[in-house]
DNA sequence: CAGCAAAGATTGATGGGATCAAATATCTAG
DNA sequence: CTAGATATTTGATCCCATCAATCTTTGCTG
């Protein structure tokens, strides 16, 4: 089954096992070709890269640098840089905190409390491939996604 | 609704409308704490950092590097580095097309293509939070995706 | 209390990647 | 043949990732 057009799939499904891998295939297939390129394109529009655009999103309450590294999955000494520039930029607080002078909390701005709210709002705007679905295959899906990451 | 633990979501789902954008919200989540983290972990395992991973994957037929570009939604001159870096290792070849001498035709080596094997084996494994579900879950995830994809 | 190991963050070095402007080689139309 | 378009490369600049080393602060232990 030869893929069709430019094959714009990354031809994930040829190594699925099962219907999970399946699925798993055509979610990564989704992301790739909707999610990623849109991420980066919002992140474009107000200058932020995307791992200042990761890192802002994460920022809904105050984190310990440490704390922000872990969820990026990267190193301490890599959070530095960006928080950096996200400070530079006014978008961003270091904050000592109290209990532990070693620990620095990275706060949101006003400014950046409004770029981060609208950078949310585009991420979380469905692909088109989504949106297209019957109302009862959306609302299936969610209920089975719900199930899965344990809502 | 404050979340839970670590708050390992990305808090996406606050934004999300209807059960479209519900459903990409844990879409992504899932590939931001799944997905992505293992596809750095075993590009690490094989030395590839992600972009030469993601070419060597779009490489399971010889291409053009303006169609990687294309593919990988970045500028052309990018791609001339992470093919320089993966031919030096020899995983891949530069072919003069010989319909317009213009164009270089990048092909996987043997080696490569042992290499992209391995790599897209792992990265179609999908992660625990989709096993767990129900087989029946699974199909129907499967066959709604399929439609949103359009396959 | 003194000393010391561990933890949080930073710095510096190195290499890869993104983006943009400019250059080169080749093709195609007229 | 020549002008313009196309595919790729080069160079410059910035950002990110990773690692080792450093600094400060904490907490433990004798």
């Amino acid at each position: 089954m030869p893929s069709k057009g430019g094959d714009p799939g990354l031809e994930l499904t040829r190594y699925a096992e099962g219907p999970a891998g399946e699925a798993w295939a055509l979610a990564m297939r989704l992301f790739f070709t909707s999610g990623k390129p849109r991420f980066v394109a919002v992140g474009q529009e107000l200058d932020l890269s995307p791992p200042q655009g990761h890192a802002l999103r994460l920022l809904h309450a105050p984190r310990p640098m440490g704390e922000l590294a872990r969820m990026m999955h990267c190193d301490n000494s890599n959070i530095t840089g960006i928080i950096d520039r996200l400070e530079e930029r006014g978008l961003v607080r270091r904050l000592v905190a109290e209990h532990d002078r070693r620990v620095k909390l990275i706060a949101l701005t006003e400014e950046g409390e409004r770029i981060r709210e609208r950078l949310s709002r585009a991420i979380a705007q469905p692909p088109e491939a989504l949106e297209a679905l019957s109302p009862s295959d959306q609302r299936t899906l969610r209920d089975i996604l719900r199930r899965a990451v344990g809502e």
